[in-house]
DNA sequence: CTGAAAGCGCTTACAG
DNA sequence: CTGAAAGCGCTTACAG
């Protein structure tokens, strides 16, 4: 395999202004950069990765690490983790991936041993220890997910709160004045990610700015929980006209069983918005207008965030991403009252 | 941080020895050794990541390329992106992740670089332009999945036959005499994939080696064609009394709702096994016998053929990776005839 | 059992 | 606009 000084004697130049030429670096004469180009393209070189590494400032490989909880929807984990790379990519960046098993210790050992230059944190949970072990390691790095001490961090992540109002604002412009969110199962309210409390919260703000009724209730993931969720709802006094629902993709498609179950329609008899889900709500029956989380958005930014850190220190912040909204004809005006 | 010539000083020896100590390469008298062990953990030390590959013969770093087709089950390709990432830490080596986007030209980028060793790829396919360049590259690598043209390759797969095949035992030896097979949708079988096929033929070659009736009957996704699909097979004469689902989850939910809504009891009017999932059937209403695919084995194993060649060469192969059978008391003898 | 030294393949001041 | 040379941090013959 050709090196650059087999690149420089074909070329009649010296290996720094190969280097250059490569580079862009400095100015090289028309001529020269054209012999240094046939030399490059006639040996098939390309610059050997650790020598650049080792003389070079960057290694041009960042971390990723990935933990697949329980909890998480391995879709949605693997979509992250896609649009990491691909981000990374436009930046001549590698990835290198880190599995649960070894979070922290992988950690530590590829921003020692200076295999990267930076680390990217996907999912992060409230109480994470990969958060504090980035902030001690003094390593550029950017956090997908806020943990509760976020401190010095640079952390991305959706604007749940704005998420969560963006939907509240779409129902009570279609003239909806009673609203209901059903949410995760409560155990996730009192476990690790903060999201669902964020939205919640949104949800719940909004509706009183806006002065109209709201209501939250925690669901469980069992199709017989869920209808009765639903019934209890439904079978009140001022029973809401309009659904936000934030959960796993089975809740939802068991939802519109139920709705069509008691006969009801889409968006005839009721409105629903689907919030920050990573899956396709398009496709279900029938399409429900959904507030998604990209997964793209958040790692785009993570990605570009990190790489600024490379050349001058970022100020530590928490940046939300805006929501987008997503139209598919499951929210209309509300029947006129009795 | 501290350079390997910082550890040498602190520890009063020469720079080859702190290299021959930590990397074990030649014997190292008592004392020395403390004295060293004793500069790192003061100094902190760890080799240079950059320093290692270029004075090495080794990387320590594996590409791993790893489409996500449309038709992929995204919890099974997490699965086994994971596996090879677990696997390649046994042998200390990270994993660097390639995406479809850039499959192939981030392979060349990666070999001619020499930024890895060697190259892991997943889920190939019978007309995979990777395995073709792999083998144009030259450079160690393993397959998971086997192509058209396997030829000079080292591949790794489960062996779908043999899995058709132990399905089929189980329920001979159990005492059916009729079996069906309720594989795929048409179009798996006329794409790209070649491991339905596999399957499909060690089912019916192992039947008739036992000289019992069996068919097979490809299923559409959809709820209807999966209720029609059982219907047809069970409302037939000599109608079967053990299947065999070779399918996904959805269609395996549905069809033992279908069952339950026949008023079939499982075991008792009808035996199952499913073939080779990625999922979970344990928790399935009932749960469901299985010969699954797991990730672990053909990426622990793909892994360690990947460095094995690092070390000399390796006689390109498709090694089979037995399949496993897991009773979860969904087979059971057959009722006695009328 | 240990050391001095060459060399891996680049980048980048320094110099002209 | 270009070159000679130092140096990045290791590994590994070579030598004793």
């Amino acid at each position: 395999m050709a090196n650059i000084h087999d690149v420089a004697r074909v070329a009649g130049v010296s290996i720094s202004t190969v280097s250059y030429a490569l580079s862009g670096k400095r100015p090289i004469g028309e001529k020269t950069r054209l012999r240094i180009d046939e030399a490059v393209r006639e040996l098939d070189y390309m610059p050997n990765a650790a020598g650049r590494m080792l003389a070079g400032t960057r290694t041009r490989i960042f971390a990723l690490t990935a933990p697949l909880r329980s909890d998480t929807y391995a879709p949605a984990h693997m979509a992250f983790v896609l649009s990491v790379v691909t981000a990374a990519r436009k930046y001549d960046y590698d990835v290198l991936l880190l599995t649960e098993d070894e979070a922290t210790d992988g950690l530590r050992r590829v921003s020692s041993s200076r295999l990267v230059d930076g680390i990217i944190v996907l999912d992060v949970s409230m109480n994470d220890e990969r958060a504090d072990l980035v902030r001690s390691l003094g390593v550029p790095a950017a956090l997908i997910g806020v943990p509760r001490n976020a401190e010095g961090l640079v952390c991305v992540d959706l604007d749940f709160e704005a998420a969560a109002g963006l939907a509240v604002d779409r129902l009570v412009d279609a003239g909806h004045t009673s609203l209901a969110l059903l949410g995760h199962p409560a155990a996730v309210y009192e476990r690790g990610s903060n999201f669902p409390m964020r939205f919640r919260d949104g949800f719940l703000r909004r509706a009183a700015e806006r002065e109209v009724a709201a209501s939250f209730t925690m669901v469980e993931k069992e199709a017989a929980q869920v209808r009765s969720a639903l019934a209890e709802l439904l079978d009140a006094d001022q029973a809401p006209t309009g659904l936000v629902v934030h959960g796993e993709e089975g809740v939802h498609k068991t939802l519109l069983d139920a709705v069509a179950g008691r006969g009801l329609s889409i968006p005839g008899d009721l409105s629903i918005i689907a919030g920050v889900p990573t899956f396709d709500t398009s496709a279900f029956t029938p399409p429900l207008n959904v507030i998604p989380l990209i997964p793209a958005d958040s790692c785009t930014r993570a990605v570009e965030l990190a790489v600024q850190q490379l050349d001058g220190a970022v100020a530590p912040r928490v940046e939300l991403v805006a929501p987008r909204y997503r139209d598919h004809g499951s929210v209309a005006a509300p029947r006129p009252g009795p």
